[in-house]
DNA sequence: AAACAGCGTTTCGAATAATGAAACGTTTTT
DNA sequence: AAAAACGTTTCATTATTCGAAACGCTGTTT
């Protein structure tokens, strides 16, 4: 199809497309509609489901459709790049949220956006709820800023050239140079702040999380409702979420 | 290779076995590594890879060995079956965790076994350690003589069949009428011990999560250390796990 | 009641893509 | 300096994937 230089499995691909399918928000698909939707033949569609669903990779559920099926649950659990940052995030993350009673995240930088690794809800009924293993636009959020600021110039100026700083709300910054200028003042001050860039009444704070190195490896941050944002409070939710990076990053060299 | 009835797609089979052999818990393999351990041709398993990784199914590491990729983890997070079991047990299972300091796990049966699908681990030093999505015998586990307890008499009778009572330790249960008897004792008393039957030194109890329709959909566990685990004790921490059922069971009704 | 339209599934010859032995270029070990 | 081990590429042979058409079923429309 797309590709030139190898010769790749084919079939292996398509099995993959069609999964790839299910990171759109649907959680349950047909074979016609799945074949509809990637473009495959009906028959073909079918036989790569029954594939998946012999390997356990898919699965049938009450109405006869496809979803996805445990086999996917097991082997996303031994993911081990960024594994240990999950686990040694989970408890700090939570004492954040239950502190600061905000939504808490904690995400790393990938193909240039922001990997949702992990998360700490809020106990409040209004509160942020993302996807963990989703993406989010990194120049209008406050992890994706912390991310991008953090990288080095090579990788900043190539993200600046690739990216389409589409505005989302009237608070978006769309301008490279505008963006270039946030990220050099988010570096200095080592944290950044959403305001209501990526959705209205949405704002974020977030800071870095270093290794051994001093090198970032993943930000955390706290999301709410404007409502509930006071800027006397910004000092305070710093120290808060500080407290927690410094934490995991204590874990972290344990390790590494 | 040994389907019979229906054609499926080989190299797709042949890429899922590839994944499976990181069950096995070992996290980088080369090549060759691979291609023997599946029997596979050295080329075909370097085409697979070479395809997994094109699809960030796999990707190397710094020694350019292969280890499992984010397409897995990110595609694992989306599996819908149990997905609310699992967001719905975390603060209730951590709560148990805090209170009786022990490690807390959620489990359903899956293919005669149990799949762990969440977890609390102890604050303490010396403690239960498990990976989440992985299994464990279910006659040998707290966990699993709830589940089996609360299936129907077909599949326990099925299960008694096949499974090989195998002793891990001097209390393992291996005689399938006296595992029979202690099933019934489970479902009667509505908890199961696990006394040192998988691993000495290691005690579990664990209760039934129920569904609206008291269908049993899941099962609690504490485990830890004989040392800690005093007869006395086992009253209040059921108590307190069924508090944490609870409200596992308040949440699920909710949405079905 | 009969015809229709939608679904997942099966069939089978034609077309294509996966296969593996051998060779290659590096790196690591002897 | 030689040998062994690694990932990778090549290419003719072979096995497998492919898709149009047909099937059986269910629910809806005429």
């Amino acid at each position: 199809m797309e590709d030139i230089n190898k010769d790749l499995n084919l079939s292996v691909i398509k099995a993959f497309k069609l999964l790839d399918v299910y990171l759109n928000n649907k959680q349950e698909w047909g074979v016609r509609e799945l074949a509809k939707k990637t473009g495959y033949n009906k028959t073909t569609t079918y036989r790569l489901l029954s594939t998946l669903e012999s390997l356990d990779v898919v699965q049938k559920n009450d109405n006869d459709k496809y979803i996805l099926g445990l086999k996917l649950f097991e082997l996303g659990n031994l993911v081990s790049i960024h594994k240990s940052l999950r686990n040694y995030s989970r408890i700090p993350l939570e004492n954040i949220a239950k502190e600061i009673k905000e939504t808490v995240h904690l995400g790393v930088l990938r193909n240039d956006q922001v990997l949702y690794l992990n998360k700490a809800e809020s106990p409040l009924g209004l509160k942020v709820s993302t996807q963990i293993g989703s993406y989010q636009e990194a120049y209008c959020t406050a992890l994706g800023k912390v991310l991008l600021a953090f990288s080095s110039a090579n990788q900043i100026s190539n993200y600046l050239k690739n990216v389409k700083l589409k505005a989302l709300t009237s608070n978006t910054i769309t301008n490279s140079e505008d963006l270039l200028i946030e990220l050099e003042q988010v570096k200095k001050k080592e944290y950044a702040l959403d305001m209501e860039e990526l959705e209205l009444g949405l704002i974020c704070i977030a800071i870095p999380v270093f290794n051994k190195n001093k090198e970032v490896i993943a930000s955390i941050s706290v999301s709410g409702p404007s409502s509930r944002f006071k800027s006397e409070n910004i000092a305070s939710y710093l120290s808060i979420i500080k407290k927690g990076a410094f934490e995991i990053e204590g874990h972290l060299s344990d390790y590494n």
